[in-house]
DNA sequence: AAGTCGGGGCG
DNA sequence: CGCCCAGACTT
């Protein structure tokens, strides 16, 4: 049985949805799995190159799982959240082990795996097994809570229930996984944050925001808060090879499994650290332009310090999460943003 | 400059 | 449960 509001979704999804994006072909649960991981956080357009990359090097959950950490990261350089990279290499490591390399196709168990929650769950079995569970992505959620006026911000407990009471009313109980294509494509394409199409929209009749005239004010907005500022010092340490040390930084916290350059809160700081690695008293040799980096909760002013060894560096700071990077030389480790920048910016 | 995004993790 | 955390991108 396809309910009124399906049957539209589903008549403008044969009409106008996306049916050529890479990971509609072949939907197996690993390729639908790994874009749902990258579209959580980035658009369609910017995910394209990155899926592309991942799966010519990680064609299957297999490849994936016995890969190093590193390369992995280094994959996903540049498109943020590395927690979910690190959550999708567990992932991998758990289905090769558990379920023998097989995804799960129960819902529950799905959720269990790291990186995956009730919507991402409910996307694979739908896109890939066409089983019959709701979503509720972000486009989701703007196309739900425009047509029932739903006033709240999605962050709040009882404003989340609506919606995915909404979600779950709506679903048809045939061709599942379009009417889940179709919901995203829809909030992706028609009903937009800014400027909604609402003229080209199936589901204008009954759309209470469309009615209301202020398709705008929904969803309701996250309320803000001021970021807080935050400075640190990042040790450009350059040996007399030209090498710039890279630290491994810690598996959790910003950057989380990235190489960036050593940071220290103030120059005390900095100068023990050197007098203790290098009995080298810390020199100077240029201050760069502060780089500033925001993040969802502070903002970060990075006050690059370049200090020159006079001496050959002992190589007791190889392995072990330290490294000298060359400059012209292949590196396979993850790199943040601000670092890739910083090596642009250099070069 | 401000808004966006789903899930993990903690108390 | 309620709250905070994480980053690069679009608008």
């Amino acid at each position: 049985m396809i309910p009124e509001f399906a049957n539209k979704v589903l008549i403008w999804f044969d009409q106008h949805g996306r049916k050529d994006l890479p990971w509609q072909q072949h939907p197996t649960p690993y390729r639908v799995w790994v874009s749902e991981i990258m579209l959580q956080q980035t658009q369609v357009a910017t995910v394209i190159p990155y899926y592309g990359r991942f799966m010519q090097r990680f064609p299957d959950v297999l490849t994936l799982a016995d890969a190093p950490q590193d390369d992995v990261l280094k994959l996903w350089e540049g498109l943020g959240y590395y927690s979910r990279a690190r959550n999708l290499h567990k992932t991998a490591q758990r289905v090769r082990d558990e379920y023998a390399c097989v995804f799960p196709t129960d819902r529950a168990d799905m959720e269990t795996l790291s990186g995956i929650g009730r919507s991402t769950a409910a996307a694979i079995l739908s896109l890939s097994h066409g089983q019959a569970h709701a979503i509720l992505d972000g486009n989701v959620k703007r196309v739900l809570a425009r047509y029932h006026a739903v006033a709240g911000w999605s962050g709040e407990p009882r404003t989340l229930k609506q919606l995915w009471e909404h979600a779950e009313h709506h679903l048809p109980t045939q061709r599942n996984a379009d009417y889940t294509q179709a919901m995203m494509d829809m909030g992706a394409t028609l009903c937009t944050r800014s400027k909604p199409l609402c003229l080209l929209c199936p589901l204008q009749d009954g759309c209470k925001a469309f009615q209301q005239g202020k398709p705008q004010d929904y969803p309701g907005k996250r309320p803000k808060k001021d970021l807080p500022e935050k400075t640190a010092l990042a040790l450009l340490l350059r040996n007399n090879d030209g090498e710039l040390l890279l630290q491994h930084r810690p598996p959790t916290g910003i950057w989380g499994g990235l190489w960036s350059f050593p940071e220290f809160a103030d120059e005390t700081a900095m100068a023990d650290w050197l007098a203790q690695h290098f009995a080298q008293t810390c020199i100077v040799a240029a201050r760069l332009p502060t780089l500033t980096h925001t993040f969802s909760h502070y903002r970060l002013h990075l006050q690059p310090l370049q200090v020159d060894l006079d001496a050959h560096p002992a190589r007791i700071m190889e392995g072990n999460g330290w490294l000298w990077y060359k400059a012209d030389t292949h590196f396979t480790g993850g790199l943040s943003a601000a670092v890739r920048q910083f090596f642009q910016n250099i070069e």
